[in-house]
DNA sequence: CTGTTAGCGCATTCAC
DNA sequence: GTGAATGCGCTAACAG
């Protein structure tokens, strides 16, 4: 493999390595003539500078790593999207980690980041996640790190949310006001520490309208376990006649239980979800969600870490922010 | 920023730099006593090798990079879930890159992994390629290469793809034997050069069964455009009784103009389409699905990639892989 | 078994 | 304006 380097490209032309380096990369001190003559070779040989002495000597990598539970997810591969779009156009590269929701996968991964192969690092943590100590030591290092939908709140790092709490709120509302006296909120099996906006949202809205009866059940990743979760709540006594899902698995598996028993939506139960996925339209019946702006969050957390990465100062409301996500209603929670 | 290096460790154990980088990688000229010790500390402070430094003095990254159109779409992050369970597990990192069906970006992003950023890549090529001079500069590096579901067939290169035609042919025949004698094709507007299984699965079908009058729309990324161009064939006087859709956003618009012009699925029109979407079944109606193994092909293409990689032989079956599709017969395709 | 030396390719001093 | 020399952190060849 005849690679061409900086030293060759420098033989052909007679002129010093450095020489070379530096009309590449535009230095004023080096003549016109001869940038036009170094640049010109370059692209004949098709040059492309070893990233990985640029990096080394550099000290930095024009990397960024993101870590996600997963990415068979609308939200998530949104996210990514967005993420990439201002990578390309920063000229920086996107590494991608997946935690599988595994605590101890989302540490190994941390550690083996803390040693200068990115540049930054934005995260959405795990679920299983009750510990912060690698995140911790992550920031230790000095390397920047943005947080974003799942975040850590104890840790003064950028976070990028949406509106959980208050879009959580309008949609419990919402079913209150199509009619429903009984809501069931399908929370994720969430650990204390990452913020909990949505079950917030859903607990103060019924305490607002004066309705104490909060059923909230803790659903996973296994399909399986949470229809038979959701089936004992549909056959149970005081049966809810309206369901508020935390993500759209849940949704999906209500949906599937709901058909087994015959339970009519919106008829018998009224049904909203968070979700990102465009054919809700298309459900039977057409599915309530709240969308989050999940390509708009990936997008304003890689330009934030980027901001960071270069050292730019961020401005108060960038250490912040929060996107709002929307609800659109739709047959499962329409009037009967 | 402190940053552990190897240096370090040998100064505060009194060893030579290259006995600790020794010991670390286990190697067996080393008493087991240094390593014990040399672990220890190295544990102690945490130590992470420099990646860019090892890169650069072994020309390996463990890293590399997967190109796709896009990421929106469960197919391709299916298939980038079953890459990353792979190089997780053998200590790898990945790239992303996304295309966004642009033949100019693919350009770019294949010419700046030129250089030793990646020890390989697997690409699956976007729809507005007609060329592959880039794919194959890329390949005259000497540089791993492996194409998925998207290939360019005239490069002696491995290819994992699932069975298009194959595949294609049972979804026609499926509607047919359902029932329907005119059948549309909602087609990738695909350039000749790659693999076009898909259409001629379809056309196959149709061949064995004498059905001559073939209709094939090409559609795009743009839904408004899509739509249009499906109202104006359902609304035609030879509409069709049957869709077989390329891909599932297809399918979507399909069922978009069907509600709006107040066409039954299945009993009017019956439609099936390739999709990985779970939540097909919850569709009104339930739509059938010929389903790629998305997953697998991930996990397939990134094991052989690794296998190239790591300078394994390939068995002759494993340079071209091809892995059944399955179809799923829902109510869209049903009898009335 | 361990130390010394050299060099991966590049960017950056410091000379001239 | 350009060249020579240095070192980023690591691994590998060669000594001993």
């Amino acid at each position: 493999m005849d690679n061409v380097n900086l030293k060759k490209l420098a033989g052909e032309l007679n002129l010093a390595v450095s020489t070379v380096s530096r009309a590449l990369r535009d230095n004023h001190e080096i003549s016109q003539e001869t940038r036009d003559r170094v640049k010109a070779l370059a692209a004949k040989l098709g040059f492309q500078p070893n990233p990985h002495a640029s990096s080394l000597r550099q000290n930095k990598s024009r990397t960024i790593a993101v870590v996600v539970p997963e990415i068979q997810n609308n939200f998530f591969s949104q996210v990514l999207n967005g993420v990439e779009d201002v990578a390309q156009q920063k000229g920086y590269h996107v590494l991608i980690y997946l935690t599988h929701e595994d605590h101890n996968r989302e540490k190994d991964i941390l550690k083996v980041l803390r040693n200068g192969r990115v540049d930054g690092l934005m995260i959405s943590v795990s679920n299983t996640t009750t510990n912060f100590d690698h995140l911790e030591a992550y920031r230790q290092t000095g390397m920047p790190l943005v947080f974003f939908d799942r975040v850590c709140e104890e840790m003064d790092v950028p976070h990028i949310t949406t509106d959980d709490s208050k879009a959580s709120y309008k949609a419990t509302e919402h079913l209150l006001k199509m009619g429903c006296k009984n809501i069931a909120f399908l929370s994720l099996a969430c650990n204390l520490s990452i913020s909990n906006g949505r079950r917030s949202g859903y607990l103060q809205a019924l305490a607002k309208h004066g309705l104490g009866n909060k059923m909230i059940v803790e659903c996973g990743t296994d399909d399986e376990v949470n229809r038979q979760k959701i089936r004992k709540l549909l056959q149970s006594e005081q049966r809810p006649d309206g369901i508020f899902a935390a993500i759209e698995k849940f949704a999906v598996n209500t949906y599937e239980v709901c058909y087994e028993l015959n339970i009519c939506i919106p008829q018998q139960l009224k049904v909203v979800s968070f979700s990102n996925l465009a054919a809700a339209a298309l459900f039977n019946p057409p599915l309530s969600t709240v969308i989050q702006p999940a390509y708009e969050i990936g997008k304003e957390a890689a330009t934030i870490l980027f901001k960071v990465v270069e050292k730019k100062m961020l401005l108060p409301n960038e250490k912040k922010v929060t996107i709002a996500s929307q609800i659109v209603e739709r047959k499962s929670t329409g009037r009967s």
